[in-house]
DNA sequence: TGCCATAGTGAACGCTGTTCGTTACGTCTA
DNA sequence: TAGACGTAACGAACAGCGTTCACTATGGCA
């Protein structure tokens, strides 16, 4: 049922091994999704997501680097959105939070511990690179607006730390459930904005 | 060359096994670690271990549950300080990273994201339990004290955040590396309280 | 001395990721 | 039009995984 693909076939295809395995990893957990189970979703056997990914590495690297953008592309279009640096800044805190539950398989394979610093692919890296660049430009702009203060690296730094630090304690059961997690981050702004925004809440 | 074990036997075995299941779980993370190659460790058979534990997913939770405990005691300890209520914030807030650089393996394994939340030992449970308690409580202290602003829950699961955020990222290499790990947090914490420490840095 | 409980064995099952020789088919050439 | 070629996908196989189970061998007790 095949003789060359083209270039473009070839990328559809693995887009869609992506999509399913992504599905997958969302119910089994990296380890837990099988190039089996992946392959049979596909009509295939196993062997065949080989011609496409060397390896289920290489495939959960290109995954996750598919995540990365999603999450990239949330963040920017935040960050584009209308109104001063206060709407901004806080269009940004919902989209990020926005993401991480609506899409939390992906929030967490972009965040998982990961064990082998050395050999990701360059394709990740820079999804890495996009998104961690992204977040610190955005803190520079609101220090730049007055929003905060102190040393930009070092407020974009704990700003991110923040909203991550609340999303993983969050999905991890550890906040109280009473705590509306809306509630929770606006207080954890309020605490690094150092102070009411002088009008509205 | 073996005819009932004492209780206590018991125990030490089991404990001999999480050590030995904690360092291949540092090597080669939790699903590297096999039960093949810690019961080659122990002299054994593969087997053998399930006398001691129903499964890996029991021996995982058993030692994930003991880095807990030793988590809570450095918290605990750094708790029961001398000094006045800043020095114990600082004092915390070094054993809480201090812990999490030392052991990252340990670390990792308490605050790694869970696949299945249902099915989680009773041990587990406390001793998760003693830890979000303990850090609830000390920043509970905190705002009493007058070192926080706000309502004590929300502030100590943002204080929380913080330091999690922080080390998570650093650990992931989110972290600008020029940056210092130590002047970071004091950073992030001079944020959360709102303004420098009244004398001293 | 002989029995019994039991710590640990070793083979087996079904699963996994991965490799490799083979097959079947669309396209391009003679 | 007939055949050769490249290749997408197959299916069997391998090693290693977690787990089970029938079994052995051994030390304490009657």
């Amino acid at each position: 049922m095949a003789v060359l693909l083209t270039k473009e076939q070839v990328a559809d295809v693995r887009q869609k091994i992506r999509e399913v395995a992504e599905r997958h990893i969302a119910r089994d957990g990296p380890q837990g999704a099988s190039m089996r189970a992946i392959a049979a979703e596909m009509g295939w056997t196993a062997a065949s997501l080989y011609r496409y990914y060397a390896s289920k590495a290489a495939l959960l690297d290109a995954t996750r680097a598919a995540a990365y953008e999603r999450f990239s592309n949330c963040i920017e279009t935040a960050g584009q959105s209308g109104g001063d640096m206060w709407e901004k800044s806080r269009a940004i805190g919902d989209a990020y939070a926005d993401f991480a539950f609506r899409e939390p398989a992906a929030y967490q394979l972009i965040f998982a511990f990961e064990q082998d610093e050395a050999d990701k692919s360059a394709e990740l890296r820079a999804a890495q690179a996009r998104a961690g660049n992204l977040m610190t430009r955005y803190v520079r702009d609101m220090v730049e607006a007055g929003l905060l203060e102190g040393d930009a690296d070092h407020i974009a730094h704990a700003y991110w730390a923040v909203l991550h630090g609340l999303v993983v304690l969050q999905m991890a059961g550890k906040l109280d459930p009473a705590l509306p997690f809306d509630t929770l981050r606006h207080s954890a702004a309020r605490l690094i904005t150092r102070g009411a925004r002088p009008s509205g809440h």
